[in-house]
DNA sequence: TATCTTGTTCAATGGATATTGAACTAATGC
DNA sequence: GCATTAGTTCAATATCCATTGAACAAGATA
């Protein structure tokens, strides 16, 4: 972890609220749960979200909430969710807020996109 | 209900997010979690948290987002938790969100100044 | 080395949000 | 009717937050 992440003891519950109470990362936190059995997904994958510099920022407060995980891969970087950690913070959180986001309009949309670029037969 | 509160369905998770995602409103929610059984309590109970015209503004965040009930009781408002609302749209959610918010240290300062101004004996 | 891809940094902006105090309204109790 | 209690409204401010574009940095690839 070459960027710094908050241990998970230091994950607060308003942090984790105020981080997840903005559509953009909402979505982000939707796309992430559909994709996190097969290894997350790259920031560039959002770009359906907003700009580029835009998702650096929103990148930036899941990451310093402890809501997301983001590993140095290359020039990209790889965006995973912290399950394990918030469900020992916050039994049951996680699970109630992905059942919703992850059929967020914008998740959809995202998530199609994702799919039509997407070569079959990609690791 | 005199006052405009959400039906149930109009209720979403990111307008519910973004109004617990602020230290005062989330102190609110502590703070009806312990007292909800006992008939919720009303805005003046919670002025050891801030002035009694920014209760006015956050309480109001509360209902329009439809986490809370407030409803006319004389002079006073009498507030509760929308706990059914919330459990039927977000299963899982409010339980998991009480169970850290209940300990916030203003939710202990707040109550425990409740304690030692009510009268034993009052209903 | 040159170039491309991916993402970051920085400064600036616009807009939303929290906070405050003064004046006000509505219900209650004397 | 008058004072009291409880909360609201309004205007102003202060602050934070999201968004943007230009310039930059680092890794991959040729």
């Amino acid at each position: 972890m070459s960027l710094p992440h908050p241990e998970t003891d230091q994950i607060t519950l308003p942090n984790v609220l105020a981080a997840l109470g903005d559509d953009t990362r909402l979505a982000i936190i939707g796309c992430l749960a559909r994709c996190d059995a097969s290894g997350g997904l790259v920031c560039g994958q959002f770009s359906g979200l907003t700009s580029k510099t835009n998702l650096t920022y929103h990148v930036a407060k899941l990451r310093e909430a402890g809501v997301i995980n983001v590993r140095p891969e290359g020039t990209k970087r790889r965006v995973t969710l912290r399950r394990d950690d918030l469900d020992q913070r916050f039994p049951g959180f996680l699970d109630s807020v992905i059942a919703t986001a992850i059929d967020l309009p914008a998740v959809e949309t995202t998530m199609r996109e994702l799919e039509s670029t997407t070569e079959p037969g990609s690791a």
